[in-house]
Order: C-alpha cells, then structure tokens, then sequence
RNA sequence: CGGGGCGUAGCGCAGCCUGGUAGCGCACCUGCCUUGGGCGCAGGGGGUCGUUGGUUCAAAUCCAAUCGCCCCGACCA
C-alpha cells in the first residue's frame, strides 16, 4: 500500500479529530475509527445505494439491488419449497383498516404516512400508505375463505412499505423499505404456531447458508413483540461492532387479526370457527446486516452464493499485442466460468491500472479476483485472490487447466470461512454475565446470554441504565448450537428474583 | 421532538471574523504517456454561494426569517 497522493491535506489550525471524512479520500475509515462512518463509506462507495432527495428514503443502485435480487431468489425458492405462492395487495389501505385491530393501531398510528388528498380533492376517508399489510391482506382473506377445505391459505408477497421512522440510517431503517412479507391463515392454533416456527427455520437457514450470517433464532419479550402478535419470533445477529441487529421475524397472530377482520370458516362439524393466522417478513436490512457482519477495512465482502459477481476478471497489459493476447484468453476463461455456473465479471476498463482495479473490486466485495497478465498466459495459469484474506496470503497461482473446478471449491471455501469467521466473533462477545456488574461491561461490546425473569420493569430498567434492550429468549438449541439450552432455573440478572428462562440482551440498531 | 453540526462546482472543503475580481483537492473532458496494488504530464469545461427579505454605492461575507440534510438520544424491521 502506498502513494496517498490524492489524500485530503489537513488545513492549518484545523482540529484534526473533528474532520469529516472525505469521500474523496482513497482510504476507508476503518471500523476500529467510527463503525458507523465507515458503514455508511462502504454503501456508498461500493454504489450499493444513494441518498435520496425526501429525508430518510434510499435510492437502491443497481449493485445493491442485483445483491437484493439474490437474496430474493433465495428466499422465495424457499418459500415455495414450502408451499407458499406470491401475490400483490395494494400500496393504499383506509384508514379504517389500521384501527380494527387495537394494539395494531397503537404501535403503528406515530409512524403511518397518510394521504389525506387525490385528483386535486379532499378524500373523504384518508388513506395510509402500508406499514404492513395484515389489514388489508385479512380483509381478503375474511372474503376468500369459507370452509376448512379453503386452509391453510399461504400467501406471500414482495414489496416495499413506509414506517416514518425518526432516525433512518442506508439499509438498515429507512422511511421506505423493500421487503417480503408472508400471510396465511390457518384452521387451528397448533397450524399457526407451526407455520410460525416453520418460516423461522426457513429463515435461519438462510441466514446461515446463503448470507453466511450466524443468528440466534428467539421469541420476543413483551415489549419488543410485534403490535397485534400472540407471540413474535425473531432472529438476533451480532454485527462486527459487536451491536444486535435483528435479521427477520415470524409472529404467531393467534386470533386477533382473525376477530377484527372476521376471518371465518366452517369445520368439518359444521361449527363457524376463526381462523389463526400468522405474518413474517425479511427485509433489505439484511444487505445493512451482510455489510456489518463480513465487511473490512478495505470494504464489503459479499458471500458467494449471494454475490452478483463470484469473480472478477482482471486483465493485465502493455502494449497492444499483450492487450490482444491476454484478453482473448481472458474471454476464454471468463466462458468455461460461466459455462460452469459462475457469475463471472470481466473489468474491461480502459485507462486504469490493475492497482485501482483491485481496490476498486475489494470495495465491492466480489468474493474471487482472477488476475491474467503476459506472464500468465504463457504458463498457462492465473492468478486468484481471495477477498476474504487480503494481501499475498490470499493469492494463488492456479494453472488454466480445471480453473472452474478450482473457482467453485475456491467459492465454497469462502462461503464456509465467513460463516466461521463470524460465529467465532459472536462467540468470543457473547458472555454469561454473573452479576449487574459484569452485565453491564458485557453490553459494551457484545451480546449478555443471561437470567431474566421475565417482567418488563426489569428489561426497562436495563435499558435506561445500559442501552441495552432484551433481544429474544434463544429457542430450540438444536437451531444454534452455539447457545446452551436456556433449561433449569436461575436469578434474574436485575432483581435477582427466580428466573426460568435465559434471555440475550444487546445494544442493538 | 430534545441536543449538536452543516448548506459555496458532481463529491469533499476553504473563503465569512475585518463587505469590493469565485478558490483548492478529487472527479469529469481532450491529448500524450502508462498499466503485476489506488500512474504521470499538459490543456480544458463546470458555481444565480440553500431560499426569502433587510442593511449598504457594493453581500458568499453583516442582520432577520425560513427550508433542508447529516450525526447523537427517545420510537422502530
């Protein structure tokens, strides 16, 4: 690493700490420096997003939406693996809707975007831009199902909905946000609670598989549950500041969506029973999440399965024949990759240097660089750096010969290390505080796996003192091997009362 | 909504205190030269200084109002 030629000069009588950081400066802020900062660098820089002109909304670009197209494909191959199909509801709900269900309303009434005129007139009944879409999707329901045989119904639908959030931060809360979110109803409670579990192991592994992110699958307390649940499942992961960050949810509705919008079938006994339903949602703050996990000083990481590129083909010439030379042999590469399976990009720039390109794609997280220069094409090999191990120790020569074998274990390889990478992060920052004291400093940098029993006065109190807010009651052990099973009995972390379940609590976004 | 910061070229900023010709770095365009870790040289284009009003012979600069954005809290996927 050298030549900072095109480093910002510090100003004389300028206070060197409190200086922004341009974007015009070659190096990244790094994590250690301002965690914060440097996330918002990488989106920008890696051209994953933009500001947008209304405050608090997010211009997606092509390379932030082609890694949101991943996460999609993956996910929806799922949800139809599983028996869900997609559909569409509206954009406007009435307003009326929003306040059928009442803890609904209560949560939702001081963050609705309302449109109060249309065609130049008044409306009659406002309209709310969806926050979500139980309402309106219950209201279809109450109309489609009539009988036992109409269960389960198993819809889910991709879309993007509005929640006028305070403090909105690029991927991870924005006004506006893209999302999958899932809606089925059922004829009993055991279904529903089923289906609920069900999409969180979906989630899970995706979270684990595809994203390469290990999270801590849980129920909710109280007042961290979804406004109109039964019960909210989440899945908590730990980003590399050591902050929670909740990666999806499945909420059990039990009846309560049912009852206020009359979602009724008939049983096989001929009986009129309501139906129990369920919702669950994935959004593009898990782009915010895979940045937080695996990014570094020099940029993103993206994992393989979702990369929009696996690999990035960079050329390497002098003079013109070279120039000829090296990219017929690059094409042909690039081909048997492709043929392979393998998202392959080719940097056909013209007038930058390797040296750019490689930071250029480092920032941009493409899991694999094959460098081709002379000198490779006559022996016959190339060059391959891994993202995930920077500088030599990364780089290979790999011979031409079963390069697509070599790229796709390559590929595997850093799918599986990141994965590592992160669990023994989360690990080495998750500890079972003995007392307040040792809660307290835990906190500071990481997860508390601890003793709760179970009364908001204590997980408010917590929050005040701590910022720390409880994140789920890790479920089935089985799910995360990682975290013991919270079995037996203790005292709560804060008051010291009996405590039957143990609970992670996190800084979190 | 409370606290802090900032609006001057596409981006990042200086200039403002002490009023008088619009400035720097990066990016961009053209040409040459280069290319194995962020090349170099030469030339060039681009700004009603957030908006409105006031003071003044004269306002980016002084005064007032207003709008917007970012960061830190409270609320949240």
């Amino acid at each position: 690493m050298r030549g900072r030629a095109g480093r910002v000069c510090v100003w004389p009588g300028s206070p060197e700490e409190s200086l922004p950081r341009a974007m015009t400066e070659r190096k990244l802020t790094t994590r250690a420096e301002d965690f914060s900062e440097w996330y918002n660098q990488v989106v920008l820089r890696a051209e994953l997003a933009d500001y947008a002109p209304v405050r608090g909304c997010m211009i997606v670009r092509p390379y932030g939406w082609a890694l949101w197209e991943a996460i999609m494909a993956a996910l929806d191959k799922r949800f139809k693996a599983t028996g869900h199909v997609n559909a569409a509801f509206p954009l406007l709900i009435p307003r009326s809707f929003i306040e059928k269900e009442k803890s609904h309303v209560a949560g939702f009434s001081p963050e609705l975007a309302v449109v109060t005129h249309g065609g130049g007139e008044e409306l009659e009944e406002p309209l709310v831009i969806r926050p979500t879409s139980e309402t309106i999707i219950g209201h279809s329901y109450a109309k489609w199902i009539e009988s036992y045989r109409d269960l389960p119904l198993l819809i889910n639908q991709w879309n993007s909905v509005v929640r006028w959030e305070l403090r909105t931060r690029l991927f991870v809360r924005t006004l506006e946000f893209f999302w999958q979110e899932g809606h089925t109803a059922h004829a009993t409670a055991e279904e529903a609670q089923a289906e609920t579990l069900q999409m969180v192991e979906v989630y899970a592994d995706f979270a684990r598989n595809e994203a390469a992110v290990p999270v801590i699958p849980g129920r909710k307390s109280e007042a961290e549950k979804f406004a109109g649940a039964e019960v909210t499942y989440a899945l908590e992961a730990m980003m590399g500041d050591g902050k929670a960050l909740q990666f999806s949810t499945s909420h059990n509705l039990g009846q309560k969506f049912a009852k206020a919008f009359e979602i009724k079938y008939l049983d096989k006994q001929g009986a009129l029973q309501h139906c129990w339903t369920t919702s669950w949602g994935l959004s593009t703050r898990v782009v915010g999440a895979i940045i937080m996990v695996h990014g570094d000083d020099q940029g993103l990481i993206l994992p393989p399965r979702l990369a929009p590129y696996q690999l990035v083909i960079v050329p390497i010439f002098k003079t013109d024949e070279e120039k000829t030379q090296v990219f017929e042999n690059a094409r042909q590469l690039s081909r048997r990759l492709v043929d392979a399976g393998i998202r392959v990009k080719m940097d056909e720039r013209e007038g930058l240097s390797p040296g750019f390109k490689f930071n250029d794609w480092e920032m941009r997280g493409v899991p694999l660089r094959l460098e081709l220069g002379p000198k490779d094409v006559a022996k016959a090999s190339v060059v391959l750096a891994r993202r995930d191990q920077p500088g030599k120790e990364g780089k290979a020569f790999v011979p031409q010969q079963g390069i697509d074998v070599a790229v796709a274990q390559l590929l595997g390889e850093i799918q599986e290390s990141l994965y590592g990478r992160a669990l023994r992060f989360r690990q080495a920052r998750t500890v079972e505080p003995r007392d307040y004291q040792e809660f307290s400093k835990a906190v500071e940098r990481g997860f508390a796996f601890c003793w709760w029993c179970g009364r908001s006065e204590c997980e408010e109190k917590i929050k005040e003192e701590t910022k720390a807010t409880m994140r789920c009651i890790p479920l089935d052990p089985t799910l995360d091997r990682t975290v013991a099973p919270a079995a037996g009995s203790g005292e709560c972390v804060y008051c010291g009362q009996p405590a039957r379940e143990k609970a992670i609590f996190a800084r979190a976004y």
